[in-house]
DNA sequence: TTGTAGGCGTTATCAT
DNA sequence: ATGATAACGCCTACAA
């Protein structure tokens, strides 16, 4: 292989326009005190040499290295880190940053060290957190140890620094719980989400106070463990429609689950809806994929993302702010995977 | 284990361990030529120090950044680059490399500056291509032009320079076309896939192929166009299936297509595979969830970018090699979607 | 085996 | 409004 073109720098482009480096440097970056004049002169050499600065050189000599970072588990399939990865992708990149993936293995042997590398070789300027890695101690201890503005999506709670964007998980189970023993429904049984996630415990509770409203009872054996995978929806469905008096509705704690429900409903001959009701949460496109389609909940990933990418990017410039959160509306998705019993 | 608000850097662990900041680098690099005595002085001076490399100032002395490139275009669902970024990324964090992401847009008006402005500001050492950038001539020269050494994934041609990891689409069309004929069908029909991938031409030709080779008549009526997306196979099955002289099979070309097949058959009543079978392409995770699954082609797309990736960066050592090419196999899978005809 | 000097391309400081 | 010069943290030469 030949030799790389050498890049133009700051040096020709100074040269190329009759000016100081500096200058070109306050052109580059968009800082006052330049005559429009100067500015012209210092563009149109820019664009004559294909000048694009270096970010390695900007991030060693400036303090900020313009990347974001993502720290997310390695999923299975994208649905959810997906959708927040595109959609933070799309708000660095309008905003000139750039965005670094850490993915990590949970529950991890040792996260902080990997996190404190991650931070430190990297030097982004500021990391995102996204479940269920926002909740992980040892994780935001050590984040905070390092002083990294954070931005938290979904978390538990909400946290003292930082951004923090949240829905409510708990109503939004609440209302879908309440939406189906308002359709007549009164054997409803409840798929459980991954253990490690917040939201799961979440959702559950939100499943049981509706009931509890109603004057139902809580039967624990309505109540299977799932882990938020296909696989885990469709073990889950088969222990609860093996039993003689079975439920009418099953609940899944996200869509993959309840595509695993409806999966397992048709194996044994059954049909969504006439003879079970099936409901996610999440709304990713393979709730609408399925078929029936799913009733879901939408809780607006690609917003939360859009909003924590821009907040923490607008508090890099203006720092030693307080700790701002921002609370999104989820909302029931009625299609056709749910209906009244028979 | 206090607070620490500069990090170190190579002087301190130098001062620390009582050597020079070469010896520090030579140690950190796992260069020859340091005694085995100083080399534990220095490594524990880091440990101590809780040391890092800043990343950017490595870059920015040495010509290499440690990061590679990856190229796609932005799509609605991660099924195929989602799999294509996981194998990439573990690929590189194995090998000390990181992953910048950059999505693009096609057609795009003018994605030639886009590129350009990506290679030059991150600097990284090396690009990936995905289909169907990587058939794009556009982004190929520029990239030839910046002389970034590029893996090609999945390219129409194979490249004269540069690593290409492919599979045979139109053999892998062909066999699934066997396939249903010997299994006694003659009726049919096919949703291509979208027109600015090089594989939907392939896959198409794959199945005229196995019908000539046949002896059965190419229908142009049974041939639709998809998109790839859910929904364009969706409306391929609409129409197809209006047809009073309608197929027993449809192959798309794509699972996400043969998923929208699937759901406009059972919207008007029929049943998979009794009254229609419905095979994809590409064996995502969707194909193993929907209702029945789907026979599919498995396509080993986290083997081939595994591939890609390593010899990319094995290439980075030793520059001025020639361009390599790796063929991998595709696979019938055969699940429910699929039987003989009534 | 180890150390010293110089430079990578940019931003920051402080003049002018 | 503009410019000279010093960092930034590391690596590549070349010495010792």
């Amino acid at each position: 292989m030949g030799l790389r073109k050498s890049q133009s720098t700051v040096f020709d482009v100074a040269a190329q326009a009759g000016v100081s480096i500096k200058t070109v440097s306050r052109v580059v970056n968009n800082e006052p005190n330049v005559r429009t004049a100067t500015r012209d002169k210092v563009l149109s050499a820019i664009n004559e040499l294909g000048y694009e600065p270096n970010a390695a050189a900007r991030g060693l000599s400036g303090k900020r290295s313009y990347a974001l970072g993502l720290i997310y588990e390695n999923p299975r399939e994208f649905s959810y880190v997906g959708a927040v990865l595109k959609s933070a992708l799309s708000a660095c990149e309008e905003l000139g940053y750039s965005l670094l993936l850490r993915p990590v293995t949970l529950p991890g042997q040792d996260l902080v060290p990997e996190v404190r590398k991650f931070v430190l070789q990297t030097r982004v300027d500021a990391i995102m957190l996204t479940a269920p890695v926002v909740d992980n101690p040892e994780v935001r201890q050590a984040l905070d140890e390092l002083q990294v503005p954070t931005a938290f999506i979904g978390p538990s709670l909400r946290t003292a620094s930082g951004v923090n964007v949240f829905c409510d998980d708990r109503q939004a189970s609440y209302d879908m719980t309440a939406h189906l023993i308002a359709l007549g429904h009164r054997r409803i049984a409840f798929v459980k989400g991954h253990p490690d996630h917040s939201v799961s415990l979440k959702r559950l509770m939100g499943y049981q106070q509706a009931l509890t409203d109603a004057g139902l009872p809580l039967r624990a054996d309505w109540v299977t463990q799932g882990y938020f995978s296909f696989e885990s929806g469709v073990t889950a469905a088969a222990s609860l429609l093996e039993k003689t008096d079975r439920p009418t509705v099953i609940i899944a704690s996200n869509d993959d689950m309840a595509a695993g429900v409806i999966f397992e409903a048709r194996e044994r001959g059954l049909n969504v809806p006439a003879d079970l009701s099936v409901t996610g949460f999440d709304d990713t496109p393979l709730a609408s994929h399925t078929w029936p389609p799913l009733t879901t909940i939408r809780q607006p990933i690609e917003a939360m993302t859009e909003h924590a990418t821009r907040s923490l990017i607008a508090r890099l410039q203006r720092p030693d702010q307080k700790a701002s959160s921002l609370h999104f509306d989820c909302k029931v998705i009625i299609r056709g995977s749910s209906g009244p019993p028979l």
